[in-house]
DNA sequence: GTGTGGAATGTTATGTCATAACATTTGAGA
DNA sequence: TCTCAAATGTTATGACATAACATTCCACAC
């Protein structure tokens, strides 16, 4: 239903720089934002970190949030740098924290390719983002 | 888990031009689209089109796809003009001709939740949307 | 009917996210 | 060494969204 699995090449050096910055944060990444901080390493223009995180969602290191229009490293159990690949997750994002929390939960995905199933859908793709507060910034 | 309710007053200009045509539309428009198609009824602005659309998704009449920076005209059951207000939906985006299905899994729902309380998420609003191929699109 | 305040509106300017188009460099394999 | 595909560099532009401020509208109190 979403996700084909692509192989995990070692990584150009503007990819492993937009990696290894989103790797570093704690919070999601704009791509204007990497970029800003990736000028000491010689990237100029934006289309160097759109390329660079393209490539990086495509092998299954990085994830793109919809609902923030930003990125955040995969944290997949078996998603370290090597060739990682996975299914369809979710992520629960705190909007006082900023933090990201990736998770899976098969029976909603199961859930989601039965009614596609019914209807016909063919989904390639599905995203699935919460909005709230995590533990911390509630009781905070 | 979402969506505080909301009475729905009665339509400000803007807001019923802007409502209008997105209830007349067969796929997702974008803010910038309706101001296009509504300059002949006085709007010049995004603002004027970002502000009635504000309204329109806190009322419960229009949806936000975040996967597309687009709007629909909400389909719920009891969705017409009157005080629609509902919970988490979902939405199938078909990517060939640009339809749009809304749908209610309430086990997909029940399933964030438990995930949400057994971690003390506490999510106000849930984006779920499958982006792929309808059943026409499929076979044609 | 007049005054008043909140909501909606109008307008200009700006900020943020993303890609088109084209030139150049790099590096693995014939 | 040649060659071609992939990656990179660069400029310009397109697409989505909001800040800031002035004005108008209108229900409601007086
Ligand atoms: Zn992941
Ligand atoms: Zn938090
Ligand atoms: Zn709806
Ligand atoms: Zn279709």
């Amino acid at each position: 239903m979403t996700d084909a699995l692509e192989p995990s090449p070692d990584l150009t050096r503007n990819q492993a720089l937009v990696f290894g910055r989103l790797t570093e944060a704690e919070a999601p990444l704009s791509a204007y934002t990497i970029l800003d901080q990736l000028r000491n390493d010689g990237l100029r223009a934006p289309l160097q970190v759109y390329r660079a995180l393209d490539k990086l969602v495509e092998y299954g290191l990085v994830h793109r949030l919809e609902s923030l229009n930003a990125f955040v490293a995969c944290n997949h159990p078996a998603g370290e740098n090597s060739g990682a690949s996975h299914g369809t997750v979710a992520f629960a994002i705190c909007e006082e924290c900023g933090g990201v929390t990736e998770f899976a939960e098969q029976d909603v995905v199961k859930r989601l390719q039965g009614w596609a199933r019914t209807e016909g859908f063919h989904a390639h793709s599905t995203v699935i983002e919460l909005r709230g507060l995590c533990e911390n910034c509630t009781t905070a």
